[in-house]
DNA sequence: GAAATTTAGTTGACACGTCAATCTTCTCTC
DNA sequence: GAGAGAAGATTGACGTGTCAACTAAATTTC
């Protein structure tokens, strides 16, 4: 292989940020859901999810798709939850292979309490630090920055 | 606590994106790192970090500082790199508590042939995709995010 | 200079994500 | 309608990250 082309100073900038952006962002949100409702950005996933698709339409494998996650993932930490008494499954009518996720009341009450601290989270890390113009723009960025890598199969 | 303020329809736009980008790319670069070199981001930041230190010069402390990293992460990849013989510990000269992490042969190989692909695949997906306008724009946007929360207390 | 505090680092328990292997049920094809 | 293959979901093993508790050495304080 010959010798990559390696970052100059400008771009070492911006991969610095970059790389304390991403990785810390998602550990900033797990430590305010942990802190303040008992539970990680996974968990919220799953009980924002099931709380708003149609009752008894929600499978495992459609909150995989939905959340980009592997089935595997999904599996593991509904179990889990099952477990916390969040969420119950019981067999699909109309597919023997599959599943119906329902949240508990338990789960209800859990995501209830949780959500408008999160979406405080959201507000204020993320919308309030940038004007309507930026945001379009930044959502811009990071829709290219992912086309590019979809397409060259590194997503 | 009163009724929050709910994402609206652009907002919702974004947050989905930006989920799908955050916890997305470091998957990506996971997955790259893992196939092309057989080893994890984390051991490559360690890797990459110990190589560029100066020799004798690099304890565990100044990784956790460096790399953001709580210390007892370090400490349990360096046990695990340790095992795998890519690097070495031994006590500090100076610091009674203290150790100096050095790369073995086998971690200077390592990290050696796994450098290019990394680079490429930082390249591809982040710096390709934008132009030095919005590269530039970009990373403002990431470090305005992130010392609005930091100065909230939320990162 | 001895006691209290701070700092460097480790450990153990546990939650989590990934991968490969597996099981069951459904669907397609002949 | 039987057999091959695809799809939904689980399991187990393993590497990883976090938190709280801990040890030992250094520093501060009186």
């Amino acid at each position: 292989m010959s010798e990559p082309r390696w970052l100059n100073e400008e771009e070492q900038q911006l991969w610095l940020e970059f790389r304390e952006f991403l990785w810390g962002f998602p550990r900033s949100m797990d430590r305010q859901l942990a802190r303040d409702a008992g539970m990680s950005s996974g968990e919220y996933s799953v009980l924002a999810a099931v709380s708003q698709a149609a009752p008894d339409a929600l499978r495992p494998g459609d909150l995989a798709t939905s959340l980009e996650w592997d089935r595997s993932r999904v599996s593991h930490l509904l179990r889990r939850m099952e477990g916390k008494g969040l969420i119950e499954r019981c067999a699909s009518s109309c597919d023997g292979r599959g599943q119906d996720i329902k949240l508990t009341d338990a789960g209800w009450n859990t995501i209830r309490s949780a959500a408008p601290g999160h979406v405080s989270f959201v507000r204020e890390t993320l919308f309030d630090s940038l004007s309507g113009d930026e945001r379009e723009r930044f959502r811009a960025m990071l829709a290219k920055i992912r086309s590019a890598a979809v397409e060259r199969e590194l997503w």
